[in-house]
DNA sequence: TTAATACTTCAATAATCATTGAACTGTTAA
DNA sequence: TTAACAGTTCAATGATTATTGAAGTATTAA
């Protein structure tokens, strides 16, 4: 992950729509979504979804593949991985005792 | 987090010099730095930094405190985490064993 | 109390982004 | 083989964002 991904990524997720679309399909991984699916969840005119949904696989926040005339939808939770760690980074230069309570992890796909 | 606040979030962390200011300051977490010390370390004009830093603050993702003539951030890492939180919410809606390998987790700040 | 320091605000410009309807491409069903 | 369906691209408009130099505010040192 270097900072011009990064940036791409956090613009990608800057946007009300894009960040339901992707948070959406966050929740419906692995199988993901088709694009009507998408469209009829979050009450979007297709057209402004394709803008959208264009604009997230170029950042590579998520995937796409045919399926006969539909087009399904998958997040990437892998590179939504590494962003997060690039994010947290060298947190408190490692002085852990000096820095918040609260461990970074969430509760999504940790194997257990 | 809702939405909205979301959505701010991100736009904060997508540009390149405010992405930058951020690791930079969770690095430095909890101390913090002083505005010309960001300033010279990623060789920024203090106008373009200053404008960078009030983005930062409004969105919550820095505080300020004023030190003297000197102006110290700091990360909000709380906030960072309840981002981190909400972008990976109800991640495969709890069929975890789809899901991929690596738990969502990082090295920064978790208590040992 | 004058000058230097630290930082912010302002104004102007340039660039990028979001949204919509209309038109278009590719796929499947009648 | 025609029509319906799923989705994308295009063009135009409006809105937001980034950057810079100049000027301003507040604090401290001389």
């Amino acid at each position: 992950m270097d900072k011009q991904l990064a940036t791409i990524l956090f613009e990608s997720l800057a946007s009300g729509v894009r960040l339901d679309v992707f948070r959406l399909l966050v929740k419906h991984a692995p199988d993901g979504l088709v694009a009507g699916e998408i469209a009829l969840a979050l009450e979007l005119p297709a057209t402004n979804l394709s803008f959208h949904l264009k604009a997230l696989t170029q950042a590579s926040l998520i995937t796409v593949t045919q399926e006969g005339r539909y087009q399904r939808y998958r997040a990437n939770l892998v590179i939504m991985q590494d962003l997060i760690n690039y994010l947290t980074a060298e947190c408190c230069t490692g002085l852990v005792e000096q820095c918040f309570d609260a461990p970074i992890a969430t509760d999504c796909c940790a194997k257990n």
